[in-house]
DNA sequence: GACAAGTATTTTAACGTTAATAGTTGCAGC
DNA sequence: GCTGCAACTATTAACGTTAAAATACTTGTC
């Protein structure tokens, strides 16, 4: 019991500790840091001196408490789903606590299963001065979280855009339409004509986004689109069956564009049961370069986005939004890296646009 | 500007303005809370209904301070490596985030890159009054994390059992051993004899742990194990050439029982490659139970972690710890569980034990 | 040598909470 | 009616910091 009273080696350094070591009062040791320039060269030098050698830190409670406000930034985190690829929170997480810790802030998670409780959780932390700013993921069309947080004055920015025309929102998202262009334009390069889509439901604006690349792509290189676009949930059964509707078709495509990972992942299996080898008989790619694109055989092409500048920009945003000169542009749309692997090795001869030929289905 | 000075909400809400509404003092209001017994039953249900009526939340900073308790748990994130499956880190941040919720606490992060930084991060949160708490994931031997923390006298909770023979250390882990044993009887129950071990390099003590479950029972069904076992690192690519090395034997196994699913899909890989099918000519198997398993094809059968279980095992410890009456026992090993997918789906019959004929190679 | 005009430093008060203690009230007992 | 004692409630002080106001100390000027 004792022991568990003891103090961590320099908890107990205040202010008023270094104040006595240097002769001064408790504010001027605190000017010392806070307004240096207000000391005269030699208080200034003995009063850092002794908070050196006495290993002084700020407590950062009293600062927050004093200051009201903790340097303390919200973050959601979900539940991974096992049946999808892209844990890219993961990254994010580490590369947002990196750069929060590069400008003095932490971030603190919270936990929520929809919307409302993520206010609830927000609207806790916010009331008791524990955070200061949000940072919100995956933002949709109508989101009521935004306007819940503008209403009450947060310092917030999004890793999503605004999907409402709102103009003052500070985003950064990924441009995924140009992200799919760029694939589309490697399987064009490849040889491929009868380019299939693969993506969400349309209530999905992110899907959205990425099929007008898609499109786009078509329409610029003269590809048909007719029969080629399925629909299915991020779900890696879902998309297995969609693209054996996609394969099951008179003409089938010779590759298959998916909206994610997990589609893709999805549809190789889909492939695989029916006889075609991904990578040689039909060509696939996915989108966010998860860790089980780079380990799945054949290696899955993807799109990867560029999370260590979207979490630097986010976090810029807040800290300009909470020092009270809010950056301009308010958004920013990064574009992401096509990473090429082994699902779309194989170059399609000029002559050949017949279907891929079905194979043993083995087992 | 203007704007940017406006409060949230019920942010203003303290326990004076309560005080007032309820025409008591500030103290009484306080004790309404913390202390209830020592209020007259009238004075208790009016102040109630003030702190209810006017949305009052205790500040967590002024009780911080106060208290000297932040309430706030401190976690590593580490950078996570695309050549690996397991992110796990995300569903483990989730599970204890939950778990700290339930008991008032909330999770901080920090970022470090080796143990060195890690503690100076854990130093300056901890002297700040920032964090209560830290839980530490991958303890290994020697690990001057655990001794740093106890000098400190800082409570903590580990998630990786003690490896130095630490008794009085809080750790959940999982059993390492038990979870190849459980892979190892699926692959015996379905024929394999000649079963494999790709596991990561000696000087790892969970790779040891989980080498011992193959090797116990291979002992106890009576398998061979000479020139069955290999090293790799926790990389796909090195785990593919080890796999390329087992396959290239003389006789080679017909089952490659690995120590993560990183390796596995290395070797599913290096079958691919050598032309062989794996879960038809070879099984093969992993651990950890990440997305990449269960979404590539075939499907890897893994071994999962119950992670809730730990989430929530280490919030207790470190929960009770805090408050003064620490948990025996003090540590548990957890069982995972077997997943079966395809790539262990085949049986072999009886009669064969002769090595898998190598098919044509695609590509 | 008195006095303005700075500059350097200290004092005061406050952020919101709560443990410890002090104070008030009502009521039984002498 | 006064004392003693519950049973409540209020006051004080402190956690560590910092903005603002107050004070002390320089320096320069005539």
């Amino acid at each position: 019991m004792a022991d568990r009273r003891i103090r961590y080696a320099d908890r107990g350094v205040t202010l008023s500790h270094v104040a006595v070591a240097a002769n001064v009062s408790v504010q001027t040791a605190s000017n010392a840091l806070n307004a240096p320039d207000r000391l005269a060269p030699g208080t200034l030098k003995r009063t850092l001196a002794a908070i050196e050698s006495l290993g002084y830190k700020p407590n950062r409670v009293a600062r927050a408490l004093r200051n009201q406000s903790s340097r303390l930034i919200a973050v959601k985190v979900e539940a991974a789903r096992s049946d999808r690829a892209a844990p890219l929170l993961d990254q994010f997480l580490h590369a947002l606590s990196s750069c929060a810790a590069d400008v003095g802030f932490h971030l603190i998670l919270c936990q929520a299963d929809d919307d409302r409780s993520e206010l609830a959780a927000y609207q806790e932390l916010l009331q008791t001065t524990a955070v200061d700013a949000v940072i919100l993921s995956s933002t949709h069309r109508g989101d009521p979280r935004i306007a819940w947080l503008r209403e009450r004055g947060v310092a917030f920015a999004t890793f999503g855009r605004s999907w409402d025309g709102d103009e003052d929102l500070a985003w950064v998202d990924i441009d995924g339409k140009a992200g799919i262009e760029s694939v589309m334009g490697h399987l064009v390069e490849q040889g491929h004509r009868r380019i299939a889509f693969l993506g969400w439901p349309n209530d999905s604006d992110v899907g959205l986004d990425r099929k007008q690349g898609w499109l786009a792509a078509c329409r610029r290189h003269g590809l048909p689109t007719q029969h080629l676009a399925v629909e299915s949930a991020d779900d890696f059964d879902y998309g297995r069956s969609a693209a054996l509707r996609l394969l099951s078709r008179q003409s089938p495509p010779s590759a298959v564009v998916c909206t994610s990972d997990t589609l893709a992942l999805g549809a190789m299996r889909a492939m695989s049961e029916s006889g075609l080898i991904p990578g040689v008989d039909v060509a696939v790619t996915g989108f966010d370069a998860s860790p089980a694109a780079a380990l799945t055989t054949p290696g899955l092409t993807t799109v990867r986005q560029p999370l260590d500048e979207v979490a630097s920009e986010l976090i810029n945003h807040v800290e300009a939004e909470l020092s009270g000169n809010p950056i301009s542009p308010r958004h920013s749309l990064l574009t992401p890296t096509l990473v090429t692997r082994e699902s779309t090795a194989r170059q399609i001869p000029v002559h050949l646009t017949d279907p891929p030929h079905h194979r043993r289905s083995h087992r």
